[in-house]
Formats: C-alpha cells, sequence, structure tokens
DNA sequence: AACTATTTATAAGA
DNA sequence: TTCTTATAAATAGTT
C-alpha cells in the first residue's frame, strides 16, 4: 500500500526500517484497537523494536488479565512473580546518577539480547561473544541439572507410589481371602481400566519407566523449535 | 475500507461481527507477521474472540520467550511509575525505586552471563536459552559485517600505500641515475634480500592483489559461523 | 512531518 | 466460509 510493492523480508536501510517500523507499529496498534471495538475480542499486542523499546496495546481488560488467560488457555502454569526486591540502604546517590546507571544496564541488556550492536567494535563483539557462550554452556549444564533432578525425584515417587500400591495389593488381597471365606460374595478388581487417551497438547511428558505421568513439560527437540512460523492457514491469505 | 465507513463501536448484528472478526484477524495477524519481517522486531500478538476462542501470532522468539522479556520489561518499568509528589520524603522513594529497578537489572544482567542460576525453573532457564541463542546469531552476523568492512579498509590503504610506494622508487631511481652521473659513487641495491623466514604464527597476515597469502575465512552463513577469537594482531587493525 | 500515488484491506453482496 | 467488487485505509517513496 504504497508507492511500490514491497518484499516481506528486512529492510537492510537502517532509517527507512525505523520509519516503516513507526508507521506500521502505529497502523498494528490501530487495527488491534478497531478489532478488539468492533468485534468485542480480547487483544494484547507486545511489540519489542530491533532496539529493544517496548510498545504494547491491550483491551481494557488490562494486559496482565489477557496474559493470565492466555497462560491459562495454553495450560502452561503462571509465568515467575516478579523477581523481589529489598529497597533498603541509603539514598545517597542522586536520582539522576541512578538513571544513568539504569541507562547502562539497560544497555547490556540490549547487548546480551543481540540488539543495538552498530556501535560495538570487533574487540566489544567479541567479548560479549564469548560472555554468551559461557552462559550458554552454564544455563545448559543448569538445565540439565535441573531435568536430572526432575527426574531422579519422579523416579523416588515412582517407587514410592510402587510400593505403596504393592502394599495395597497385598492387604486386598488377604481382605478378599477373608471375605471369600465369609461368602460375602464380592470382590474388587485387580486391575484399573486405561484412562482415557487426551489430545497431545493436554498430555503431560512421561518421564521414567512406570506409569508415572510428571508435570514437567519438556520440548522434545529445542534445536528444531521453530522460527517464525506463520501458520499455514495465514500463508494462504499473502500474496508474498 | 470498505463499501462503506465504519464507525468505531461494537458491531450489533452477530453475524457480521463474526465475519467482520474473521477478516480483521486475518488481516491483524498477516501485519504483525509484516512488521515482525520488515522492522526485524519482536512481536507477540493474541486475540480472544467473543466465544473465547484463542488466536495468536508471535516472531520467532516464541510466545513464552516474548512473554518472559515483557514481564521482565514491563517490572522494571512498573517501579518506577506511581509518580509521587514531589516532597522531600518522595525523593527517598524515588531513589528507593530507581534502587529496586537497577536490583532487577542487575539481576537479569546475571541471568544473562549464566550466574544466579539457581532461582530459575526450567521454562525460565529455556527462555533465556534460546534469547541467548538469538543474541548470539546477531552478534556474529554484526562481526562479520564489521570484519569485512575492516578488509575492505585495509585493502584500500593497502592499494594506496603500493601507490605511494611505487611513485617513491621511481623518484629514487631517478635520483639514483642523477647521481651515477655525478659520480657521486654509491649505490642503493635495486633489490631487496629476501627476508629470513617466520614461523606461521609470527608472520603476519598480508592481504591485497599483491603477494596474498591470507586465510582469512569468512563463513557467509552466519548460523554456521565459528566461535573463534581473532588473533591479536589483526585485532589490532579493527578497532572500529 | 506532510504529501500522494499506489497498494492493501475490507464492507457489502452473493 | 469463500469469492467478488467497490471503496476506504494504509503506507512507500518523496519532498
Amino acid at each position: 500500500m504504497g508507492r511500490g510493492r514491497v518484499q516481506l523480508k528486512r529492510i537492510e536501510n537502517k532509517i527507512s526500517r525505523q520509519v516503516t517500523f513507526s508507521k506500521r507499529r502505529t497502523g498494528l496498534l490501530k487495527k488491534a484497537h478497531e478489532i478488539s471495538v468492533l468485534c468485542d475480542a480480547d487483544v494484547a499486542l507486545i511489540v519489542f523494536s530491533t532496539k529493544g523499546k517496548l510498545f504494547e496495546y491491550s483491551t481494557h481488560s488490562s494486559m496482565e488479565a489477557i496474559l493470565e488467560r492466555y497462560e491459562r488457555y495454553s495450560y502452561a502454569e503462571k509465568l515467575l512473580t516478579a523477581p523481589e526486591t529489598e529497597t533498603q540502604g541509603s539514598w545517597t546517590l542522586e536520582s539522576s546518577k541512578l538513571r544513568a546507571k539504569i541507562e547502562v544496564l539497560e544497555k547490556n541488556i540490549r547487548h546480551y539480547v543481540g540488539e543495538d550492536l552498530e556501535p560495538l567494535n570487533l574487540r566489544e563483539l567479541q567479548s560479549v561473544e564469548q560472555q554468551l557462550e559461557t552462559a550458554l554452556k552454564r544455563i545448559r549444564t543448569r538445565k540439565n541439572q535441573v531435568m536430572h533432578e526432575s527426574i531422579s525425584e519422579l523416579h523416588k515417587k515412582e517407587r514410592a507410589l510402587q510400593e505403596q500400591n504393592n502394599a495395597l495389593s497385598k492387604k486386598l488381597k488377604e481382605n478378599d481371602k477373608n471375605n471369600d471365606q465369609q461368602n460375602v460374595g464380592f470382590m474388587l478388581p485387580q486391575t484399573q481400566p486405561p484412562p482415557p487417551p487426551q489430545p497431545p497438547h493436554l498430555r503431560p511428558l512421561t518421564i521414567g519407566s512406570g506409569s508415572f505421568q510428571g508435570a514437567v513439560v519438556i520440548r522434545e527437540d529445542e534445536s528444531a523449535q521453530a522460527h517464525t512460523m506463520m501458520p499455514p492457514w495465514l500463508l494462504r491469505h499473502m500474496n508474498q
């Protein structure tokens, strides 16, 4: 919708990318608002610019409400509650100094998430790169650890449950014998019927050898994880 | 954009509201996708229809990652809002809010460099992991770009120096001729003896059309790029 | 930040 | 839902 067709690919020129971003952001927010009013829908829209600046739109029922609803809908647990803060200590530093520090920290964060990289020279880029590699290693180590802990925890629980189970069965058999002898005339089934199957997105990942159904949902293949996905049904509508 | 103007208010007719919802939803998702691609932005879009059906779009970095990021960002922001009147006490309040924000930012940074990971659960670890992977890709792309620029800069310099060199040599020869004619009685050798060979790790990289010996291999595929450090002697030339 | 020539989105109708 | 078409809106390129 402009003087020329536009390829659906990253605009390389930084200036026009910014200009386009600004224009389209306005348009997108407007349309989000319109559909929410016209069609009485709940809409939440979050946009981070390349430089890491946040823009958002949400229907009256507040961003938080919609995100919570989303979480509930997608069967995911609530996001981490915000980290706790302590605000004691002296206030000797001026606000402006604090603000300056905040700016520096935010800039660092942008670099750590790969944004706003133009001002960095090669040496600095390599420094960040190395830090991220180290970080990634640590995170993967920790993730592994968490997963292992989780798994052995589950195993432990499984064993405990199995034992309990055996004990109960045994007790039950004894009761049955007694009942038989007394001709009471009824029996509990020895095995439970299998639970009804669930659709995949509801089915928790099962971990361990036994019948334990853990709640730890782990993506099977993270490296194959989709990197941008226009759903096919949307693609159908797209000219490019 | 249709046959008639449209009032920005809820469409009362249920059928046409549904139809409009369907059409506009498609358009909105398309536009969300476009801005994310064209402008390299991270976008998360959530739409609940009146009937409670969910539609969503998110950039490659997955919905969870963006919501996580949003939570981090907006939490830090929240600490600074709730503006107070400028009384004496409010300045200390301001300071403490700023401090709180700084703490949150620092905690985030620690996570980005792989420290202080114990409090994170699996979901959070994976979110950070994904962000770091994206960051690493971007950084390597940028590094490549910087190196290319640097190299062509060096080429240019080399050519300039070579020309200067030729000019000086020529001038020198002419002077020598004059000196010969005047029997001044000394000569510069026309050719230099070759320098003693050096082990490869000491030999400076030569770049350019002349005696090219370089091994600057830059892979085009950024995602597969080597995680290698530049040798210090090359770094020296590349400070921005 | 404005201005338009165009392309796109979409309201209405079928 | 889907297609068609007339028209309103969005926006790319320009100033």
